[in-house]
DNA sequence: CGTCCGCTTGACGATCCTCAAGAGCCGTGG
DNA sequence: CCACGGCTCTTGAGGATCGTCAAGCGGACG
């Protein structure tokens, strides 16, 4: 107690994620009851409808939370990215599946004591609050796009909100490049399309310049601009 | 202070809003910052954009959140009933407009204020905490519907989750009938349809029998099961 | 080198939107 | 009290978008 764990010492994220509101005396009350756990690609840290009994920060990689339609439907309502927050504290029953998009490393607290730190730190319950405040901003965004947005329009914003998102390599000619954690499923799964639809609409970003596609899961933005305006226009 | 206000004291909502995780102490804290308000049907409260300066809760009457594209697409990410909370606490800036479905009545605090209530009070605070959490579940489910259900599971699903939150009168042959606080254009905006399809959609529920119509605004369930059927099933 | 898997492409069809007209309700005013 | 005009809602026809089904391409890997 009162000494802070190695691992939030050296912790990629300390001052992202949840933790940094956290002097090191209550950072050792959390490391306390954290564990270092791993997820390969595809695995699943919790179910829809299973029981939620962990929390987690989410330290690398990327995580998709998904619900489904009991005939088997499925949308992807969000995704996290390294100091994002993972888990429902307060619900006994998880009505989403937290599933790894890539490998993925998460600090994991069983929830109930994770529950009970939270009731014990002020500061860290009020930046949780205020997560959970942005969450709700970006999943009612998210309903406008998935309501009101065309296709052309949803791809292109997806790959506009991953290039500022995820880590991107930039060129000397301004063209920036990076690797998408999703294949075209999962990013159907998202912007409530299909397979085809995300793909073609990818092909027709090729043809008028906006990306290229270097490699199957290789998005490179060389104009930036177009790619805006495909994002907003109705018709473009 | 530490005199329950009158308008607190035959509140319709007492025990329903945030104010009941409130002692009669604090509830005299927070009824002294705030000021009975009402909106008529059509005004808003706050605008996308605009200043983030007041909080409220809901007494009676519905209103509606939305969301716009910059070319004036229009969706509705939620709507508030009577109890609920109605505001952005944290945000500067509001980025949904709020408005008035029915004529309505809030019990409004200026923004500043309410937050300071909230950081001394921790049981508020955490009422409203575990209230946003219940919302991005709601927000969750909306995106499942709008990225996957088809127009026909869309509107029915609708008319059931109004039929569970509104007034309603039940009949003797176990038909409940309510009235509509939206009309067809802003029910087409909460599930992300046009006005034309929404209303066929309700005709095909006339036809099977599953609804009635006696008046344009008025829904008659007659045969909740079936509308259950089209609410979930791909094909009904 | 061949197979597998994910992605692309094409043709077709269903769903939903658009445009346009018509029907029903309601307040207003004669 | 009824006629009128203005709504909203309904209904229809036609078309665009996106989903479905099916085939072909191409890289990864044994």
């Amino acid at each position: 107690m009162g000494i802070v764990d190695e691992r939030c010492a050296t912790c990629l994220v300390r001052d992202q994620a949840l933790c940094a509101s956290l002097s090191d005396d209550e950072l050792s009350a959390l490391g306390d009851i954290g564990r270092t756990r791993f997820l390969a690609r595809g695995q699943a840290l919790m179910w829809a409808g299973g029981e939620s009994d962990v929390c987690a920060n989410l330290i690398s990689g990327v995580i998709q939370m998904t619900v489904a339609t009991n005939d088997g439907r499925e949308q992807i309502v969000g995704l996290l990215f390294p100091g994002d927050f993972v888990g429902q504290p307060f619900a006994a029953e998880a009505s989403l599946t937290f599933g790894a998009l890539t490998d993925a490393q998460l600090c994991v607290y069983p929830r109930k004591a994770f529950v009970g730190i939270l009731a014990e730190h002020a500061p860290l319950e009020r930046l949780l609050f205020h997560r959970t405040m942005a969450a709700l901003d970006e999943a009612r965004a998210r309903m406008l796009m998935l309501g009101r947005r065309s296709a052309g329009e949803k791809v292109a914003g997806f790959l506009i909100e991953l290039s500022e998102r995820l880590p991107c390599r930039r060129d000397l000619d301004g063209v920036t490049t990076f690797e998408l954690p999703l294949d075209r499923a999962q990013i159907a799964d998202v912007l409530g399309l299909t397979i085809e639809t995300v793909s073609r609409q990818i092909t027709k970003l090729k043809d008028v310049g906006a990306i290229a596609t270097p490699g199957r899961r290789t998005i490179a933005v060389r104009d930036m601009g177009l790619l805006l305006n495909h994002a907003d226009a109705a018709h473009a």
